[in-house]
DNA sequence: GTTGTGACTAAAATTATATATGGTCACTCT
DNA sequence: AGAGTGACCATATATAATTTTAGTCACAAC
């Protein structure tokens, strides 16, 4: 049932291996219908048509193949929010729909696949490289924003830039870390607006 | 184990008696020394030389008990916020111990008091009635600090000031709540600095 | 009427036991 | 050499048996 706490998803075996793409695909649906815990590493191989030892070949463990399927969720999260900021052209607007659209990207995996965001949450309970990695991608494209911004005379350019991203980021952590934003489903509709407000205030030349 | 949800936190029989005080400070050492879920009701009738059923005449059930301990930890830990701020004399100075504050204050409970910061983060799980009123004290404390700044002019007066207030709870919250500053342990150091610079410029007139 | 309790029960927690699972390895078959 | 597996073991998990515990109530003493 529970998710042991490793730092990273090692894989072994061939990369680039057509078992290996059945074997993630076998688990995104498998986790994603029973859920990681209920899920065992024989079920994925019945499932593929192989042994269970056959799976140890690509993956070095159950957790492994978990931390990919979540890598994968990440990434899809992160194109929504890319393309949502990309949809602005103006940086005070692109870090609203940053604010927003962290939100609804992972209040859309919460409901559309419940088990999948649960191992998001294990992801960012155990610190997993996946969602280190996707962190440190958000707090990138803020600080795009934030230099874009700069640069068009949109916000102030007298305080650091690291420390208004890092400062910035902290604000947005709650609403984009899935471990935390579940703390936060009561302020989902409001919190996005007030806060990029708020941040907007801050970055007023 | 497991502290169940209720909103309310009902006491019953005479509210200023001897024998209740004594539950109190029976349970207070027990919660904290052994933890709400190890310490049982007969632990605090043995403790006072009464009978566990005598204790039920003054409260409704345990975790009414667990409540009465977990509001008093949350007025101290108010207690230690306000003398900070009241510390200060203007505003924006005011608002940075609020922040700084808040975070050392809960520190100082989990640090000393390990078990007892768990009963506070059993409350905002489950959003007891202490819990729920020690956020909106802090909330209103927040307004106040507001409402000075703008009066002495150090603070913008155009943005509604419950939107200013609202918003500025919201970067607050994480680091105010039990329950949430135990994921931002890692950030305790520097986030109360960053974040109350943060929204001091937003503050700006 | 107030102070106080032992005896009781349904539900929860603990322990004990059985089963399932993650992971490895020597091995076979192409 | 590469593809693939059954048999195996230590640990984790589920299940059943047992004990604790929260909470009530009728009743006693004062």
């Amino acid at each position: 049932m529970n998710i042991p706490n490793e730092t990273l998803a090692p894989t072994r075996g061939p990369i680039d291996h057509d078992v290996r793409n059945q074997i993630v695909a076998a688990a995104t649906e498998h986790f994603s219908h029973y859920g990681y815990g209920k899920t065992t590493v024989s079920d994925l191989a019945k499932a593929i048509g192989f042994s269970k030892a056959y799976i140890y070949k690509f993956f070095e463990s159950k957790q492994a193949i978990g931390e990919m399927i979540c890598s994968r969720c990440l990434h899809d999260i992160e194109t929504d929010i890319r393309a949502a900021v990309d949809e602005a052209d103006r940086p005070p607007e692109k870090l609203r729909r940053l604010f927003k659209s962290s939100v609804t990207a992972s209040l859309r995996l919460f409901s559309s696949d419940r088990k999948l965001y649960e191992i998001a949450i294990s992801a960012a309970t155990e610190q997993w490289q996946a969602a280190r990695d996707y962190e440190f991608r958000i707090k990138a494209l803020l600080q795009d924003i934030l230099q874009e911004g700069r640069q068009s005379g949109d916000f102030e350019r007298k305080t650091p830039i690291d420390e208004t991203a890092t400062a910035i980021y902290l604000v947005l952590r709650p609403y984009l870390n899935p471990l935390l934003l579940q703390h936060n489903f009561d302020h989902t509709d409001e919190a996005p607006t007030h806060l990029s407000s708020l941040v907007l205030r801050s970055l007023s030349p």
